[in-house]
DNA sequence: CACCTTATTTATCGTATGATAAATTACTAG
DNA sequence: CTAGTAATTTATCATACGATAAATAAGGTG
């Protein structure tokens, strides 16, 4: 009857547990609760972040203050508009999800392209293969493509040209720290498969799914069998 | 002429001059075009493609009804709610895309599989590779995941299915109609690694990629030689 | 032409939303 | 204990949205 937006999750109201209720469930009076700026702050991203990964950015920021457990106003103390908490949520899923020790790892010699590789995607995925990151990210997409035009460039650039340039060296091939865009379209198929692939387990939320760790192996064996046949070709098809 | 789904944006006002419109300037009043029920539910359709492909579902109905050229309380006369439209705006995107002759092209074995599957994926994406089907399939994803786990499910058994079989019977495997799921990994891993790429060239705009038919090329030789070591191993890696 | 059907518009309602101003209360310094 | 600061809430506004009822007119039929 009423235009809820009905969506899958809670509503409404169930969050409320959150902060402690009196005894009579009379519009739940949030106790209040005096924390420092930042803590706050913090709190108010993070329910912003699960309110947009369930209903995207247009979600009310009345539903991120039932969550936070603050009421709606507050939310303006700290953020001046739904714009600029919207930017703090991108900063929240986008930034600091890079470990500086996969640099190295990466370009270990010691070590094989795959297993180098293996690992390090093993580590990845594990930070950023979950449905709120991913929804988020989804959303965003969609929104705002500057941003996430960004995110493809530091992938690229973080991994797919270190991934280039240590199977050159792998195969004999000339050293080399420039990429060609055309040799990073094999290694995006490859990323973008383990991103779909995480598209289809965690979005859509299939579970007949194999495990993470095969999947990324499938993935690396296609690339490098791919760039094994083009630098050799022992393997030519009929 | 008509409200077209031309391009992608004109934020709003822009598609007033789509109706012939008052020298004076003030409001531009509708003129009144009587058509049938079919037409006019189709324009209709179109116009909320539009709509919700820049704005995502919460795009909202009388955005709608400018593109279309009519008032908003019309719209409400074919469509009963915002959601039966959404409805339709599902099945004007995710059906009847399929071409028929498809079916057996996949399945002519005298051509070679790389043959028979690029030919039949430099159509396909021809079909569905266009901002406005890959930003409502999106949001679509997003907001609704059982439509998008029943395109999955269509994609796997016309599409992925038919290749793990005929891949089989290339390779002299033996000829099994099932196909377990597992063996259903690498495929999907290729088709997710087309999608993506769909992602990053028409929602991101990303203008600096190869060409469809070279992605095409590159990630069905993924699939392929995947199978091949798989089946053979001839190329075992050091 | 007159009439009738119905496609279409005008006017409006109830609610939800982003945002602001003013009142209140929790915490702390002195 | 007291006073002041600032975190938090209450109250409120303007707008936008989905949806409905009633008024209007376009087009076909006799």
């Amino acid at each position: 009857m009423f235009p809820k937006p009905d969506t899958i999750f809670h509503p409404s109201g169930a969050d409320v547990a959150n902060t402690p209720q009196p005894e009579t469930h009379e519009k739940a009076a949030p106790r209040r609760r005096r924390l420092s700026r930042d803590a706050r702050k913090g709190e108010i991203v993070q329910a912003a972040v699960a309110q947009f990964a369930e209903a995207g950015f247009d979600g009310s920021t009345r539903d991120i203050a039932l969550r936070a457990g603050i009421t709606q106003p507050l939310l303006y103390r700290y953020f001046p508009s739904k714009d600029d908490l919207i930017e703090a949520v991108y900063e929240q899923v986008y930034l600091n999800k890079w470990d500086p020790a996969w640099d190295k790892a990466l370009t270990d010699r010691s070590r094989s392209v795959k297993d180098r590789f293996q690992g390090f995607y093993e580590e990845y995925t594990q930070t950023i293969f979950d449905p709120v990151s991913l929804r988020i990210s989804g959303f965003a997409a969609l929104r705002n493509a500057q941003i996430h035009d960004w995110y493809n460039h530091v992938i690229q650039e973080m991994i797919l040209k270190p991934l280039v340039r240590e199977r050159r060296v792998e195969l004999g091939m000339a050293d080399d720290i420039l990429v060609p865009k055309d040799e990073l379209q094999a290694p995006w198929l490859m990323h973008g498969s383990l991103l779909h692939y995480a598209k289809r387990r965690y979005i859509l939320e299939i579970d007949d799914m194999g495990e993470t760790s095969d999947m990324i192996s499938q993935a690396l064996d296609m690339y490098l069998l791919l760039t094994q046949t083009a630098a050799e070709a022992p393997c030519a098809r009929p």
